[in-house]
DNA sequence: AGGCATGTGTCAAAGGTTTGCATAGAACCG
DNA sequence: CGGTTCTATGCAAACCTTTGACACATGCCT
């Protein structure tokens, strides 16, 4: 019925086989360079005939260390979480290293048990907790090593993608425009990322004199920005920078539905650069870098609890110093000059 | 410098700091009823004091079985994947399986690798990998439980969306909305979906005695959607059915960028409504049931080699059968009846 | 009172690996 | 040639848990 499944040879068989002790067996695969040429490469010829491959348990038990590490996210169906595990996945798979994705479904109760879960079995966890309260995750911090993404809490290690300067640009650009009333569509409430872009836009606002709007508070999801529309058009701005491209998206629908056009009637521009080729106009946004991102929070996972771990930063970074990605802006089809008054 | 990690409580520690032996406190956690109440209670108590959780490593290496199980598949940066890696999850989260997952670039080399990685580390792997032939397939369920996703393969249990019927529905709808050269846009060429779809669609055209023109094979990207747009008007194609969402916002793009409208100059459906929210118009698609298919893929997983395995099949289904599930199409905006040749 | 079922707990082996220590032989030096 | 050092390998403990076999106590039946 079921398929048939042979037990997988073991350090012992291969001893046998190869006429040599267990530990021989051993370091010709964990301490190579302590066993003579000619034992190794017999030893690695009856290996391979047995197709014996350590067992990642029992290794794991005595070493008190896993191969895996652990990925927790809010949403795994975010495309910045995609790509960002896809890159972290090409790292990873150099290393044997395995990777535990958890979808917390933005719920902190199943953030923290999942990390737990996560603890025992992994070398480390990349935690994406926008909304975690900063002593909880200090608190797992004791449990496993961590990398933060796109937050930062004193003390533990995080990457995060950096798009103050590139939301100044972008802001000063539809200040050039012409567009004198514009509005921040936020994010999740309690998000890190939300307070940081919104801030930084506040204070570009603020400096040159311009009138900033902050939209009513919304969920991320695209429903929420269709429903914003309404919002903007009541307030009469003209452009509109919102949290996100899938908030930005939803806006754009939303316009649409009242008839308004992007960027004739209003201007608006997202974040992350995710749905750059799926919504009509091209969104002007900006690069989430998520892929970097990625790729860096695992590099220093690895690297920090790695075989030469110790041996210093090997990244240019102190290991618990958190490290920004400088984002850009991507100007595509969303933005114009505002239509003159007299239209 | 980075955060000092104490070592975890054992059954060790908990046994003496509650005055029994090792094997009573094991059994309080893994058989209970075989100790008293009392005795349970008690040991309990002093555990959750001490934070005990049992060692995972070490339960699965004498048990010889893992509670993770993983998922493979050729890129995850797809929304199908997403919705349904999101929807196993959530099944998951109450057994205390871990999901490992694997984005495998396509590759089939690197398919290989990672089953056997995994094969090891979890009590089955969710495979969904549309180019691996069938043989090494078998192989690898030899190693390891296996549920085929979207494939199937004698002998191996599979879960797949059945949308052969939808097909054939919307199909023929084009043909009522007056439309007799109907195209097909295919997917990857090694993808055992788009064999399935490209071959339902032609077999429905055959006995309505329509006109079926097979578009080039494309790799299944956005890109490749727009390329496609030239050959759909060289050919005078009224309406093409694309393998995916993704093709067909791609192509939707395309003809806009020839100065095409859908669905007045060309109508265009695509499959798995993955993107209904964010491309204009609104695509007619075909429901993809991805978290239908994730939850039962691993619903098979967990209870084929569950405590209670062999109690009979509890799903309804025999264990190495192949479920399909019924896909349904779901209308929206981008098909319309042709225009009329005088036009 | 002796025998027995039942309920509760302990002992020790097993699972596959790593690793500190011991050993044995070889090589080297004086 | 005796002694020292070095290299290659083996032995056995340890990692933490599960589990079959067994021991002990209790209470019941005859």
């Amino acid at each position: 019925m079921t398929t048939p499944r042979t037990k997988p040879a073991t350090l012992k068989d291969v001893a046998e086989a190869a006429g040599v002790s267990i530990s021989t067996v051993s370091r010709v695969f964990s301490s190579p360079g302590r066993i003579s040429p000619e034992t190794s490469d017999r030893v690695r010829e009856v290996a391979r005939k047995l197709r014996f491959t350590p067992n990642v348990m029992a290794r794991s038990l005595i070493t008190g260390t896993s191969p895996n590490i652990g990925l927790v996210v809010p949403d795994i169906t975010n495309p910045y979480m995609t790509t960002l595990l896809k890159a972290a996945q090409r790292v990873s798979r150099g290393h044997q290293t395995g990777i535990f994705v958890a979808d917390t479904d933005d719920d902190a109760e199943i953030e923290r048990r999942v990390c737990e879960q996560f603890a025992q079995q992994s070398r480390g966890v990349i935690l994406c907790a926008p909304r975690m309260t900063a002593s909880h995750i200090r608190e797992i911090s004791g449990l496993v090593p961590l990398v933060l993404v796109n937050r930062v809490v004193e003390g533990i290690p995080s990457v995060y993608t950096d798009s103050r300067s590139a939301l100044r640009e972008l802001f000063d650009e539809l200040v050039e425009q012409g567009h004198r009333r514009i509005g921040y569509l936020p994010g999740p409430a309690g998000s890190w990322s939300n307070k940081q872009r919104a801030r930084t836009v506040a204070d570009r606002a603020r400096s040159l004199e311009v009138e900033l709007v902050r939209l009513d508070p919304t969920d991320g999801t695209h429903a929420a920005g269709v429903l914003a529309a309404v919002q903007v058009l009541e307030l009469g701005i003209t452009a509109v920078m919102a949290f996100d491209d899938v908030l930005a998206a939803g806006l754009v629908e939303g316009l649409r539905q009242h008839g308004k056009s992007v960027p004739d009637d209003v201007s608006v521009t997202g974040h992350d650069d995710i749905l750059s080729e799926l919504v009509h106009p091209g969104l002007t946004t900006i690069t989430g870098q998520s892929a970097r991102v990625g790729q860096l929070a695992i590099a220093r996972l690895l690297d920090s609890s790695g075989p030469d771990a110790g041996s210093g930063p090997e990244l240019g970074v102190l290991l618990d110093e958190s490290v920004g990605v400088k984002a850009t802006v991507v100007r595509r089809h969303s933005t114009a000059a505002p239509r003159s008054r007299s239209d």
